[in-house]
DNA sequence: GTGTAATCGAGACGGTACGTCTCGTCTTCTG
DNA sequence: CAGAAGACGAGACGTACCGTCTCGATTACAC
């Protein structure tokens, strides 16, 4: 978020203090979990981080933005890469799990927070996009390229619409709120999903997670795109 | 939002202006969509409806609860009524075209802002919530079961979870802003989701979807708020 | 300073609060008593008189205005009037002694505070001359056009230069700091520059004053405007 | 106003660069000049005269000295050396039409921002008073010990005061700002004050001081600084 | 009709945080 | 090692809204 901290731009002058970088960090993230991202001030994490409210602004142009970098940076977690012992479809859900697991910690109000100020902030959207929703939609792009690769997965799927479709019902539960973001919510949407997910009927590589989901495939219309 | 607005509770007095508490919303509901949730100020709304700022907060605590009401009051879409005429299938489809249609609209960047709100507002969370999203899971939940009732749907999907995978992925385009919330998509999103609802194969009492969609028309019918 | 401080000016709304006003200038006042005008801040005269900054812009543009509405309502001394008991040298007189006196007080450095602001805030220097400068010249203007008239002063003097010559001395001390402000300086200055108004050799109407200044008018030249 | 400048201190080292001393000083006057000495900056100076700040605060302790220093070394015009033709009392006022024409020219502002900033820096106000005030009033009191004792001048004035009643008229116009420094003003002034310093009628060295001005040349010159 | 009581507009108020600015110091690299 | 470049801590600036308050003027019901 910040003006791409462009640390060794100037060659010259006193170059920037990664101290003062981190503290603010730090204490933008500590606030934030603490007091929740409105109670946040500018002018507290200034205080906190034992910086000048000057310093912050020269390298962040908002609340938002420090928060957001603190956090990819801080405590973002990691994108799970795909292991190719493992099944396609069980890494998927392993995945879901992983990120439901995330948005349901403490965490979780973080990336609501950023994700609702993002409908305000173009740049903290355009941060949240690239350095969290992105990555993990492209791991998650890989594997499922990999699944239809090794006949795991249909072939006709819609990438981008199977992405939505594994992830964004989880967003939707942080955001709104109005059921938990549990165990039991993400192995019945995860049955629910993987099904659109199967190779047609009569594929010879099914995975254990394929006979798992009824073992018998349906035949019905899909799309892609 | 506001605080049940008894106006008959002084049973003395002038009576509250309904006039004013019209001009209030809409000239809310107009800022929102002409600056943007953010930019919108409880002065501003005051100005622009001729009214004072202490009416305002003389019936809502803030300018969110404004917002949201206005909103209900003046834009929020009615539920879709179920048509006996179509099949679950088809409607809940429908339902998404639908969903997807209000969101993409001006309206959605509204909703976009009430949700973001919601995030640090409870009470605006709640209201949008027994407002907006739990009418339309009562309406979808009757027809589910209503599937499920007549062999159109399986009888061992968890609704709530259902109902999450169906509209989760919209909420989550619109929110997070990395795909467009186009027809292709729900076309796409549909096929998926669809799937996972097929009755078993060799259920007694329903042909493949396919043909079945046409054979065992609902008759039912729903609504709400 | 104030914007006129039209009090009644709109007729509605809730009336200008005398109680703030009066706070912010008795704490503006005693703030620059106490730490010099330079170290006086908006924010500490909000702070010491209770009162919220926004209330101070609201009617001052700033701390300058302020502090000079404070003193000509709070410590600036009443004109002197003249006393038609007295020769008009002798009122002139009295009247350098007053003004070296409060100058000579801890007024003097709020008045040269306020000088000196003046030659960057032509809006202070615009309330200084009409509201401390101006009146007093102006009653030294009738004064001297008095003595004119009773014979007891030249006829032909330039009365703007008279009083230039007068109080300019004064002031020169209060800023350059070169040397004292006291009563013999007074005195000094004050048979110095009585001596040019003198009226013409023969004039029958010398006060005794005329005659202490030596008694024998100099018979030089002598312009006036 | 610098601390001493002492350049030969170190004897080791590079020396103190005269390049950068020279466009400091002139690029502060350049802006006072330009913008007024409030709206000046430290960093405005530097950037201007190409130079670091830190090179401008080694050398001098804030932005007043700077300018102090630079008006002294720059634009301080030279001190009137008196000429042995004129009387004593044209020398006065050609000193006051000087000192006027200096203070109506652009250097007026200069100088009153400098007396100014003197009345909230001491520091300030004593490099005036060295190298500005007090040279002047030297070399006046001087011309007024030559008038006395040549006869042409009273013996009995206060030669502190006399020079205040000649000079403090024009620096009070100049910072009251309550009327125009113009010639005529100086001319009237210099008539009014002039009377005060004649010898007394009857002085038997002296005759009226019409005819005496070109009687009884001084023979005495002056300078400083 | 005449109270009575609540609403309305206008707008001042105490607060709080904003984002900017300048100060004077410091840290690093370059010539 | 002086100097440029420029980041830094400090803290005041003036602005913008917040949500509350005080006014006088305006309704409409109750008597």
């Amino acid at each position: 978020v910040a003006q791409s901290a462009d640390t060794s731009a100037g060659l010259q002058g006193r170059p920037r203090s990664e101290k003062a970088r981190r503290a603010i960090l730090e204490a933008a993230i500590e606030l934030v979990k603490c007091d929740g991202f409105a109670a946040v001030t500018v002018e507290a994490i200034a205080a906190r981080a034992g910086v000048s409210k000057a310093t912050i602004y020269r390298w962040w142009p908002n609340k938002a933005a420090v928060v957001a970098d603190g956090f990819l940076e801080l405590t973002a977690p990691e994108v799970l890469f795909f292991m190719e012992t493992g099944s396609v479809r069980e890494h998927l859900k392993l995945q879901m799990h992983e990120l439901a697991r995330v948005l349901a910690s403490e965490n979780g109000k973080l990336i609501a927070a950023l994700l609702a100020e993002g409908q305000a902030d173009p740049e903290v959207a355009k941060t949240l996009r690239s350095h969290w929703i992105s990555p993990r939609r492209e791991a998650t792009r890989e594997i499922l390229r990999h699944g239809i690769e090794h006949g795991e997965l249909r072939a006709d799927i819609d990438l981008e619409a199977t992405m939505d479709a594994l992830y964004g019902p989880i967003y939707y539960r942080l955001l709104g709120g109005h059921a938990p973001l549990d165990e039991h919510f993400i192995e019945a949407l995860a049955d629910h999903v993987m099904v659109g997910l199967n190779a047609p009927y009569g594929s010879n590589k099914i995975t254990p997670i394929a006979t798992t989901n009824r073992m018998k495939p349906v035949a019905d219309e899909d799309g892609n795109r």
